[in-house]
RNA sequence: GCUGGAAUCGCCUAGCGGCAAUGGCAGGAGACUGUAAAUCUCCCGGGUUCUCCCUUCGUUGGUUCGAGUCCAACUUCCAGCA
């Protein structure tokens, strides 16, 4: 069995399960460090099984010229279950999103990028890229991206989809979902060629899209639900206030029996409402680069290393990750982070990506604990009261 | 002592007659959610904001409609020769 459920909350799409791999078993809900070619930047992967990494995620369109004959988890290191993504976050953000921000608010400029100037066309057989650094021209359609995920050999694979932006229209992102079905199937037929190219079944989630309309969500969930995926990534971009419900639609949908993933969201709020509306794992680069940029993360707020020069106060009280464990203070990390040396910079990247990540897996085990307790509406209320952001 | 050279907003740096004055660092404020991100944006002489005013480029004078920029003297620093 892939999937093993083993608790739910009443009133809520909120449970608890097991994911199984060929790697190991990943424990949910959970979060996953966000690896994109392979690896956490500046963090060992003896970190990462400290700090109680369950599984990590990397990412086909950076692979995309690798293969890996024992497997992404052996190749690496890493040893435990990997996901990869399908190539699908680059449609947008060197696409309709070039050069912006994936923003969950309002404020920011709703407006696609000009046609001209994206480094990604979508077309019907897949999508055209052209390599940010070097220029150089790619295609990756459904069947690329399988053939990709499978030579990685990461044990969870996502479909090939198109992530809509939030500047959109109904209009677009409806015929866009309908060719993000379309490549569904046609994801779903190449997998299975190769999901046991390197002696271990690798699995396939389909991608929910469809933006913020309910007909498209509940429409694209009865659709996928009917084929053999392993699981469900739930993607998008959302705005704060519409996830709850958009989630809600779609795991309403959606068997129960099997796994969601909801994609590249981490901000404590945001996993409270994924979990809350049946989401089991989630993947986010926030956590590792607000700490380069000099964001701890604490719970009673996020903190900017900036502001706390010479200071002795512990990155967050109680917290139970090696770097706290270390006894680095706020000002001892604020000191490496400015340092002009580059190893001691590389150090701070290090403990603060470390930092940042035991923060979001402690909340994740937490979470756990507070479903099967049944005392996650509680938790999570008391969670986010103290979670206030100081700065 | 002589001969050259140099003094610019915390530090370095541009500037060669129209300048509140270039670039970098440091400093400050934001942003960041399936990583074109050890990144990006904004501020950084003062007047709390300003297309407005004030005070600035070692000091003091001078030339000029106008001087950080040209001239003179002085002060300090650097180099070479003694």
């Amino acid at each position: 069995m892939f999937f093993e459920l083993t608790s739910r909350l009443p009133g809520t799409l909120a449970r608890t399960g097991i994911i199984h791999t060929s790697h190991g078993d990943i424990k949910t809900p959970t979060f996953l460090p966000v690896g994109t070619f392979g690896f956490v930047k500046f963090v060992e992967m003896d970190d990462l099984r400290k700090i109680g990494a369950e599984a990590m995620l990397s990412n086909a369109y950076h692979l995309r010229r690798e293969s890996y004959a024992r497997g992404l988890a052996e190749h690496n290191g890493w040893r435990g279950p990997t996901f990869t993504d399908s190539g699908g976050f680059q449609v947008m953000s060197l696409g309709s999103g070039l050069g912006k921000v994936v923003s969950m608010t309002r404020e920011k400029p709703l407006e696609n990028t000009a046609k001209k100037d994206r480094l990604a066309r979508v077309a019907e057989d897949g999508v055209y890229f052209t390599d940010p650094f070097d220029g150089t021209p790619s295609f990756i359609g459904p069947e690329e991206s399988m053939q990709i995920q499978c030579k990685i050999g990461s044990d969870i694979h996502m479909a090939f989809d198109e992530l809509t932006s939030l500047a959109d229209d109904y209009e677009y992102t409806k015929t866009s979902l309908a060719r993000t079905e379309r490549w569904a199937l046609r994801s779903l037929e190449e997998h299975k060629k190769h999901k046991m190219d390197l002696g271990y079944e690798q699995h396939l989630y389909a991608v929910l899209q469809g933006g913020h309309w309910e007909d498209l969500r509940r429409s694209t969930a009865r659709f996928l639900r009917q084929y053999d995926f392993d699981g469900f990534g739930l993607g998008g971009a959302f705005l704060k206030e519409d996830l709850g419900a958009i989630l809600r639609w779609c795991n309403e949908e959606l068997p129960e029996e099997k796994p969601r993933h909801l994609l590249g969201l981490s901000h404590p709020d945001d996993i409270f409402i994924g979990v809350e509306n049946g989401a089991d794992t989630f993947d986010c680069v926030a956590p590792t680069r607000e700490a380069r940029h000099g964001k701890i993360y604490t719970k009673s707020g996020n903190i900017n290393l900036r502001k706390f020069a010479d200071s002795t106060e512990p990155l967050d009280p109680g917290c139970d990750c090696p770097t706290c464990a270390a006894g680095f203070t706020r000002g001892n990390l604020r000191a490496l982070w400015r340092s002009g040396d580059l190893e001691k910079k590389q150090q701070y990247y290090r403990l603060a990506s470390v930092h940042n990540l035991r923060f979001l897996l402690r909340l994740t085990e937490d979470i756990r604990t507070s479903i099967e307790n049944g005392t996650f509406l509680e938790f999570k209320h008391n969670f986010l009261n103290n979670y206030q952001n100081p700065c």
